[in-house]
DNA sequence: TCCCTTTGTGCAAGCGCTTGCTCACCTGAT
DNA sequence: ATCAGGTGAGCAAGCGCTTGCACAAAGGGA
């Protein structure tokens, strides 16, 4: 059977009130007695009851996270680790656990979090969302539950919110490629109803403009590069009379997909093209070229998001709602004409 | 405020012991009554307070699940998502969801568990290890708590556990190697402590005796590939008088690395060396060459395990305790001798 | 010496839910 | 008309913990 208060309680002499007091560590209680509890604590490994505790404190100490379904998001996947890892890194700092709903359909997503939400299971949430209209934040509004945006929306401006400044770094990113001699740049996107896409479309779009290159609207195709069509994409782009000479793509799991299509086509990178992406995932620096990337600092991102929530749960005054985290732009092979 | 049981008790004139067993389905409650109920129950939007629910039940529906740490295990990172995507689906299923655990250190990852386990926040404990000497699951084993495992270990036999028969897929990778005409194959290698690896060089080994090829130790080297030193181990392997046509590697994440390394060494793939992997991760497809790699069934391997440890928490008699997850060739260019 | 603080501890209520038991009522067979 | 048995619903205890309040003992100033 699990070891209660009460049975502390017994063995070090007290009630269990005292026990308790000794454990939050307030309360006036008389030192022998404190190391005397403490001392019958670890000797019969206590731990407190998680519901118990939660139901009388009326807090759970526990984050919720919704996956991103896979359709609707594919490339998240290859950071999400490590946005987790740091999610997670900040929060059991201080004593919260992670608890994490999937669903493969819009309707389970938001059942998750309803649960979540309206169960009381978690004090607060972690978004990984940027799609443009997310019912899943409409919910958080309603139910005014707080919550941290990783990406941004544009409901309200009081969200508090982490995100990578994504118009400045395509812009640097776009600037890096024409650094290099490129004029004519594309950009593959990926779905349109990501803010992350409008933004890094808008940078990009900038850096071509103040550089008083034109950008023609063939150039921006469609990065559904895992499949068919996206393959189709890149083979009609590739034939245009002015094609470009550098890409921008959304990502570096469909900048994979990009160069894999080239490599079929017959291009070669950076030779014949070259190429930047996003997000510097691992496998961006083992890939033969290596990917030039925007490191997002994925870790930080998470870290960040998970520390703004605790403070705002802690009832910390905030100091502003939008976080950005600094990025870098890596230069490697797929971007360096040589 | 939140909405509670009395609350739907009161507006539906009933008292709470009725409403929960409305809720739960059992109980005789007369037919109106019960239509009375379910009216306001969604009227009102009531959830069931998950801790209040836990606490009176003796039950959490909550699964454990920690997260491997970085340094010790990269490449899990890889399909991690995918796992936990199909733990989470088979879990949700039953009304489960999923708690997260990290931990930098052995230490922070021990005390999450003992947290999770003690503390009594979840039911089951998913297992995500194939560390030989694996304290974590020590732990469980002391406070016989239910897990399930995926990998497999050396410690009981009754231990629930889901896996991939590893010896029969390195056996197949390699016969394949050996059907494409190599007869001298090597191994680059994992973290030793791993059993994954132990049972991968153990069917590399048998298909290459069974064919009567011998092994040389040389060839045999260890895969740190996304550091320096599997560099220099890839350069020295390739040095050899009579070095290797093809590899077999530990995993496809390790097989990016040594891909990069032979290319800065001036080999191509597969013309000069043959190379061949595992788990069969998304951008295995993409990279060029494609690679070949055994597909583990990633998302089956986490829908199992986590099906299985409920039907253990329902208290089904288990026919066996070690379920096989069947894996599948996926020949790629990587391993196809011109 | 008396009274007012201060200090240390326990009592008991309550968090929101489940569940064994009790009880009132309504059948239908005797 | 009577009563066994079935049906529908509520009472109250309890899950393990926290916390406001009461209270006893000890200390200190007048």
């Amino acid at each position: 059977m699990r070891v209660t208060i009460k049975d502390v309680a017994n063995k070090a002499q007290v009630s269990p009130s005292t026990v308790s007091r000794v454990i939050a560590g307030n309360g006036r209680i008389g030192k022998d007695t404190i190391l005397r509890v403490r001392q019958v604590l670890d000797e019969l490994g206590y731990h407190p009851h998680h519901a118990a505790q939660g139901l009388a404190k009326r807090t759970t100490c526990t984050l919720g996270i919704i996956l991103p379904r896979t359709p609707d998001d594919v490339f998240s996947n290859f950071f999400f680790p490590e946005l987790i890892r740091g999610i997670s890194t900040r929060a059991s700092r201080s004593g919260f656990d992670i608890l994490m709903a999937t669903g493969s359909l819009a309707q389970e997503e938001r059942e998750s979090l309803t649960r979540m939400v309206r169960g009381g299971r978690v004090d607060g949430v972690v978004l990984l969302s940027s799609r443009l209209e997310d019912p899943l934040i409409r919910l958080l509004e309603e139910e005014q539950f707080p919550y941290v945006l990783i990406g941004r929306n544009d409901y309200s401006a009081s969200t508090l919110s982490v995100d990578t400044d994504n118009i400045r770094a395509a812009y640097e990113l776009t600037q890096h490629l024409i650094a290099q001699g490129n004029q004519r740049i594309g950009f593959v996107a990926g779905p349109a109803n990501m803010i992350v896409n409008r933004d890094r479309l808008e940078g990009y779009r900038k850096a071509m403009e103040e550089a008083g290159y034109p950008v023609q609207n063939e150039w921006i195709i469609d990065g559904e590069l895992l499949q068919q069509s996206g393959f189709r994409a890149i083979s009609m782009l590739m034939e245009l009379e002015d094609r470009p000479t550098a890409l921008v793509v959304i990502d570096d799991g469909v900048c994979f997909g990009v160069l894999r299509g080239l490599g079929e086509l017959g291009y070669h990178v950076p030779q014949d093209i070259s190429l930047a992406a996003f997000n510097n995932i691992a496998l961006s620096e083992l890939s033969t070229p290596s990917l030039t990337s925007i490191d997002i600092g994925t870790y930080q991102l998470g870290y960040t998001a998970a520390h703004q929530l605790l403070l705002l749960l802690a009832g910390e005054e905030k100091a502003k709602s939008r976080f950005i985290i600094p990025h870098r732009l890596v230069v490697r092979e797929s971007s360096l004409r040589k």
